[in-house]
DNA sequence: AAAGCTCGTGCACATATGTGCAGGGCTAGC
DNA sequence: GCTAGCCCTGCACATATGTGCACGAGCTTT
């Protein structure tokens, strides 16, 4: 039998999907579900594990209507952000808390994302850990765009923004759209004359087009700097330049101020990355965020009103009440 | 602290919810969620049994929209019906047939209700066994309305349907309207009596706007007869009528023609299932079905356009494509 | 205040599940 | 037609999870 004809009767998938509804729908154990197909049960565990792995089974949590969360409904009604609060011990490192707030978000991010949708999506640290998990999904005729240049990436051992791309692309089954330019021009004369291309005016127009995007934050000024900054993107004067316009923080590679006005921020000018009017014009807005030293650049980035979903680690959730 | 004060943040609840999703979403082991919670293993493992039980956690089986099962889709095809198609080993006996297609059909009733709605529901003993299983879940201004009347239930060690409505009304947190008549009048002349009466007018009213209507199918003349028909409910020249008028089963104790039809069947007139046309106006009409010995009385029932889904174990589902 | 209850806990053991490894079948290339 | 390589299987063991039981805290009853 060619694999191409395969239908949930048969084959792996099939087997899987069987496998799923005995042990998740009926409580049968993997013994008996073995028993059932012919096969080991060793066997049955590693179908499980594939079917959980491929998105065949997806298991969310639904706290009772009458019970939300209290941090969920106060930044619902302090913020006015629906909040995605990612339970983590107080005293996990940064990297930890990093790590299982994107394990969180990529599930999460699964029942935003579905067929004939767009996702625009940001690169950096974040984007990279939550790239790692994300949960397969089979969508159709969606596509990928990325939101902001990174062709001069340098620093090893850290992402590629096209390899995060391909990751959402091969997870979902989407077209990808790459945005083929640096991060920051050297010249704002380059951009201009880069973004009458017709190429790039086809990125743009796809941003323009986005059902969702999806960001983390950058806090240039933060103990431990993002990506961005540690990626050899920007140079001293860059810093000092920021520094004197006020900026806190950025998204895709737009700075602003702790206000979330943008106006004025000269490095901008040079920057690749979506306009915060076209970002506000994109129905849903993810933006993910772990650790304490994000929070005065998701102050902003909440004043900017950039953010309609926000997925965050509990302890950085709770100071951003205070 | 006042358990009515109990939030997500606190409590067995809300412990239960922060373990599921550092289970389920962040794969955690209970060992480590033990540590974080300040507790011992095997209280977490409870905490995560109580979690799945009470549906605060929601699994669900999605098979790939490229790769739909062939049975569904042919299901659908020739008889316009959304089938939920339900593993069963071909060799199973009637008794686990009919366990393992209630434990599914529970879970994915949880699908189809919410607030807001109102559920009709039928009695007999595949309503029974669904009772057994149904999925706690939280819903506000909801409603139960039995369909037709049990009043003179007599056997033992069957479910009462009052007992059996009283289990919906309990997992969905609902309003349940009784329907306090026998399934069938000895003369139809008090049936006309009873249905001008205030409160038997207030439930016909409540099934008007019914929601979702959820039954079983009776069999009169099969091997193995349905509850209705061991109940004690019909003496020998009742079943005499019936075969007289043709009929091949019922739905909520209404009874049809192989061809679907009602019309001139006798037994009715003494009956108190709501008429076909009044299901057919409502909106989402769920059959649950196990065992061949049903068939031919569920291909009355569809040609009778009683049912927008289907959920059915496998094997007869192969059977009705034949 | 003592006795009796219910409930939730952790321990120790029973089960159930996950996984490294050594075949065996299949394919592709020679 | 042979062989190297890959993938899938089941076994045996390692790990993770489920559960009966006895105990103790908090509460009600007498």
């Amino acid at each position: 039998m060619n694999e191409l004809d395969e239908t949930s009767e048969s084959g792996k998938t099939g087997d899987a999907l069987r496998a799923a509804h005995l042990y998740y729908m009926q409580d049968l154990t993997m013994d008996a579900i073995a028993h059932e197909l012919h096969t080991s049960r060793s066997s049955v565990s590693r179908l499980l594990s594939h079917a959980r792995a491929s998105g065949l089974v997806d298991i969310q949590i639904r706290s009772p209507r009458d019970m939300p969360g209290r941090i969920e409904e106060a930044v619902l009604e302090r913020h006015g952000v629906r909040a995605h609060i990612v339970p983590v011990p107080e005293n996990a490192s940064d990297v930890d808390r990093l790590e299982r707030v994107a394990l969180s978000a990529a599930r999460i991010l699964g029942q935003f994302f579905d067929s004939n949708m767009s996702l625009g999506i940001a690169w950096g640290s974040t984007m990279g850990a939550l790239s790692r998990h994300l949960i397969p999904k089979q969508t159709h005729n969606s596509q990928i765009v990325q939101l902001n240049g990174a062709g001069n990436m340098r620093t090893t051992g850290i992402l590629y923004a096209s390899e995060i791309l391909r990751r959402f692309g091969d997870a979902y089954g989407a077209h990808v759209q790459q945005f083929p330019v640096p991060a920051f021009f050297d010249d704002p004369g380059t951009k201009q004359a880069m973004w009458r291309e017709r190429s790039t005016e086809r990125v743009l127009q796809m941003q323009e087009n986005m059902d969702v995007a999806l960001f983390g934050i950058g806090s240039p000024f933060a103990e431990v700097p993002s990506h961005v900054y540690a990626g050899g993107y920007l140079e001293p004067e860059d810093f000092q330049s920021l520094s004197r316009d006020g900026a806190v923080g950025d998204v895709a590679t737009v700075f602003y101020r702790a206000d979330g006005s943008t106006d004025g921020i000269a490095l901008n000018e040079r920057g690749t990355g979506p306009s915060f009017d076209l970002l506000r014009a994109t129905p849903r807005r993810v933006c993910v965020v772990a650790g304490l030293s994000k929070l005065p650049s998701l102050r902003g980035a909440i004043r900017a009103e950039l953010i309609t979903d926000l997925i965050i680690d509990e302890s950085t959730a709770r100071a951003l009440l205070e």
